[in-house]
DNA sequence: GTCTATAGTAAGATAGAC
DNA sequence: GTCTATCTTACTATAGAC
């Protein structure tokens, strides 16, 4: 299972000569990115996309197979920014970063936040190989976060409530019940990473 | 904002005659929720809800005015299920029902299953109606939980940790990962529930 | 690589027979 | 209320010109 990450990972790195740092493909998948992370990859038609790109739909097959590869781009490419906003951090960096996350302004912009809680669903119902880039994003995510809580269960219950909080809070309309929302689980968090703060 | 609610309650509820216990209506919102939550709203067409039932598209038209019609319905009727698993328990069953919630049964039963973690994306994406809707069915799950915690903060991270664990889960393909999360999860659920379980 | 054009299918929604 | 048939639009994907 970890050979066959490998070798996808080589596959999608190998598909581009190393001097080009960012090709067409790559310019889409950030353009379709932020739009299928706001309004969903199922309804959004390939026009859209391509239109999001200033292409027409004619284009988009010379740059993937099918819409659903485009999934799969899109989860790899958003997955490691969500892990970079945790990696190589300071501890104060990282804490940051988690308030951040939590954050009306991260409810408010699907467009330009995490993949996770805009897409999970859906990534639930891709094909396993979507999944299993999903997976490797969502252990180094909760690998970055057990460097603050040197413990997995502890991380796993924070990477968790990042993403049913601002998923949860996307749902409610009323501004009060979204900071309430968002204040307790930021609290609840802070709790957890003050338990993991002992000696290192 | 109590008010509309109240509005919308009295509307379905008025629809029918008062003796009718189940009708059509309510028989198809149960049978196009299942497959809602298994496969999207935005996935799943007219045609497919309808079968689901045993009808054709056709007749969808006599008992929703559109399909975002469907999807407000649904929510509502889900929610209240989702709402009696945590009300009107003991703190035995409650804790039981926390358990079940992370179970892997229920990462891979979506059809009947809890429908925030399916659906909350895109109802985070429907009309401000299905949101209210939405959000009273939240507050009413926040407020059954903190009943055992006796404190709001701690019941919104039970409440997001649940939906976010499940959601989380059904996009890992190695049931060894999906186990790990889940009792990570369940274990730091657990220590909040004895913090606040002090004299009442 | 990108365009226009189009094939072929499926979508949401309506009309009228029963 | 449910059916079949249909309208109109949109969808994924392909073909061929530039």
């Amino acid at each position: 299972m970890q050979a066959l990450f490998e070798n996808i990972s080589q596959i999608n790195t190998m598909r581009y000569s190393p001097d080009h740092k960012v090709g067409a493909r790559a310019r889409l998948i950030e353009a379709t990115g932020a739009l299928v992370k706001k309004n969903g990859f199922a309804a959004t038609g390939v026009d859209g996309l391509m239109a999001a790109a200033g292409l027409t739909s004619g284009a988009f097959y010379s740059h993937f197979r099918s819409k659903s590869e485009l999934l799969e781009a899109i989860i790899e490419n958003e997955l490691k920014r969500s892990i970079e906003l945790f990696s190589d951090k300071t501890r104060e960096q990282a804490v940051a970063a988690i308030k951040g996350y939590l954050s009306p302004a991260h409810v408010a912009h699907p467009e330009s936040g995490c993949a996770v809680p805009s897409l999970a669903p859906e990534i639930a119902r891709a094909s396993e190989s979507t999944q299993y880039i999903f997976e490797q994003g969502v252990l180094e995510l909760k690998d970055q976060i057990r460097k603050l809580v040197r413990d997995d269960a502890k991380a796993w219950s924070i990477v968790v409530q990042l993403v049913g909080a601002v998923m949860v809070a996307r749902g409610l309309p009323s501004e009060q019940t979204r900071k309430a929302l968002l204040k307790g689980v930021a609290q609840q968090v802070k709790q957890i990473l003050e338990e993991g703060s002992g000696p290192s």
